[in-house]
RNA sequence: AGGGCUAUCGCCAAAUGGUAAGGCAACGGACUCUGACUCCGUCAUUUCAAGGUUCGAAUCCUUGUAGCCCUGCCA
């Protein structure tokens, strides 16, 4: 079924129906200032979406109206990311500090209406004036300045004679508004400093509040989409287009940011973590960023659901991480090899396989996908098997490996469990077994007879060792990040790396970012940082739904 | 304290005065060469609360309550 139109669809509808708009044309505006995360996808689909369903176009702008956050190598990092959403953005790459004379022109035009005027306060005084939630503002001494000095001012800051934070250009609207973002906002600031754009070029940059709507207008967007903290800047984003008397300016609309449960989301936090060191870098696969997603093993495709999953709405809200893990697990069950694997391996020997010998098992790569084709799995005597699928002494209703037990070597033969080998410490080391070559995988007769259980395995001898990467979330909810005192509030030891664990042959020339459904443990991908065939390392993207569990221990 | 916004199941989220969709999660059961997948079933007599209007209210009115955002020369 068709769902139902969220609101934002449905103030476009209204508005083309009003005539208000007769196209659409939406934009991305991030701030070049770190790196995307999983809240930020949310903007670029909704936003890429509209533009699609309406049939309409989707800019990418990044908002570098503030040099000194900015930097060339996240403008990178975030193109590649939108990129690698699905967000084509086609020839419309632009960027906010390419306007900086229009919102120069723009400054001076309300200086001459009398809407704007130069500043001497400083920042403390401004404060000061503005008053307070409780209390109306106070006039700027300022605020009556003629027009030709104002002219005169703000032609001297553009020119360097002013230091940083000793003027500032501010709109003339009116101190005693409720909405503290109309109390005389401050337009324009000085700042020496090097943009990584426009170089030296200026010494003045616009504020956001002026410099957004401008950006938008400039581009023709129609429905300039936000997140809710921006609804109290809707009065002066549209004071600011009709003062500049843009015709057919554009709309903002306003929806509610999407956070996720047990994991860090905020682009400040994330910072924090990156330059305290606690993650080895923006794509730690710990971490939500979209860098970090894909290099976990996230597919496009998966958070494309994910963000229509979640909707659109005013209303706060955390998703749950569950809805995602679902998002990648429906997306790769289908379309990703189930291979065979032993995170921790133990041998199994089938005492009653000749010594010398080796079968070679075709294996389907995947049951419910025959494009996928099959691989050549080599059998013999001594393979590893996973160290949960045999108990000595087994609970109740436990159905893989113990003594007397019977099960399936997936993809090969039953074998039964007739005796077992323990070191000094009590650990199981060998496991033996026979086999019943009439139970052999692919063949259409009838099975002699059924067996509960079915378990995974490599062959011993051409087994390849790997790396897995066991991730948990790492964030407390409840807590936050940070204490109050700055100290962390999370375990940074939430990263378990299994070593010795046993793959398939055939697996070992898998690439980066390739991923697999390991038997019964999940989801996993080559982590693109450590590709080298000889060594895979794999990064968990995610568990299967539920396993057995044994029962506690009393 | 002034302003803005929000409130529907454990988590998202529809319903636009006509009798509470759907998804995730959870829980039963069937199936199974992955304890996965799939399938089938269960899961809001009630929408933050209390009043009111109406034949009829999650939707309208009143009064409360709770949460989020706003006093950067950040975006």
């Amino acid at each position: 079924m068709e769902r139902s139109k969220h609101f934002i669809e449905q103030e476009i509808d209204k508005d083309l129906a009003e005539g208000v708009y007769d196209h659409v044309c939406t934009r991305f505006p991030p701030e070049p200032n770190g790196y995307l995360h999983i809240g930020h996808a949310k903007s670029i689909l909704l936003n890429y979406g509209l533009a699609q369903e309406y049939g309409g176009k989707f800019n990418l702008r990044f908002d570098d109206t503030n040099p000194t956050k900015e930097k060339t190598e996240f403008v990178e990092s975030i193109k590649a990311d939108v990129e690698w959403l699905g967000a084509d953005y086609e020839d419309r790459l632009f960027f906010a500090s390419n306007y900086f004379d229009k919102m120069y022109e723009g400054a001076i035009k309300l200086i001459k209406k009398g809407k704007a005027y130069v500043s001497s306060l400083s920042a403390e005084q401004i404060r000061e004036y503005r008053g307070t939630f409780a209390e109306p503002g106070k006039n700027d001494p300022d605020r009556e300045r003629s027009v030709e000095e104002n002219l005169q001012l703000f032609d001297d800051m553009k020119n360097g004679k002013f230091e940083d934070g000793t003027m500032v250009l501010r709109a003339k609207i009116d101190m005693a508004s409720p909405n503290i973002n109309m109390r005389d906002p401050v337009i324009y600031r000085v700042a020496h400093m090097t943009h990584h754009n426009t170089g030296d070029k200026w010494c003045i940059y616009p504020m956001y509040d002026f410099a957004h709507p401008i950006e938008d207008a400039e581009e023709g967007i129609t429905h300039s989409i936000c997140t809710l903290e921006f609804e109290d800047h809707r009065p002066l984003y549209n004071w600011v287009v009709e003062e500049l008397e843009y015709k057919n300016p554009p709309r903002q609309i306003e929806f509610a940011k999407m956070y996720l449960t047990n994991v860090v989301t905020g682009k400040r936090y994330i910072k924090k973590l990156v330059e305290d060191g606690i993650v080895d870098g923006w794509d730690d696969p710990r971490l939500v960023s979209i860098a970090a997603l894909r290099r976990r093993g996230f597919t496009p495709e998966s958070i494309r659901n994910f963000v229509e999953l979640c909707g659109v709405s005013k209303s706060q809200a955390s998703a749950d991480y569950a809805m995602l893990e679902y998002c990648i697990r429906e997306d790769l069950k289908i379309k990703k090899p189930r291979i065979m694997a032993a995170l921790d391996p133990i041998k199994l020997v089938i005492d009653n396989y000749p010594e010398d010998q080796t079968e070679i098992l075709e294996v389907a790569n995947n049951l419910e996908n025959e494009e996928l084709g099959s691989r050549p799995v080599p059998f013999g005597r001594e393979l590893y098997i996973d160290r949960e699928d045999f108990m000595e002494e087994p609970p109740k209703k436990y159905y893989r490996l113990f003594p007397g037990n019977e099960v399936r070597l997936m993809n090969a033969y039953f074998v039964k469990c007739e005796s077992f080998e323990k070191d000094a410490s009590g650990k199981v080391t060998v496991v033996h077994c026979t086999y019943d070559p009439e139970t052999k995988q692919g063949t259409d007769k009838p099975m002699p007879r059924k067996v509960k259980g079915t378990i995974h395995w490599v062959p011993a001898k051409q087994a390849v060792k790997a790396t897995v990467r066991l991730y948990e979330n790492i964030i407390d909810e409840e807590k936050g990040v940070y204490n109050e005192d700055g100290s962390l509030n999370l375990n940074p030891n939430s990263l378990t790396v299994l070593t010795d664990c046993m793959i398939e042959p055939a697996i070992a020339t898998a690439k980066a970012y390739d991923s697999f459904q390991f038997v019964r443990q999940g989801f996993f991908c080559v982590d693109a940082k450590d590709s080298k065939p000889e060594a895979l390392v794999f990064n968990r993207i995610v568990s299967l739904k539920s396993s057995f569990k044994l029962p506690a221990q009393s």
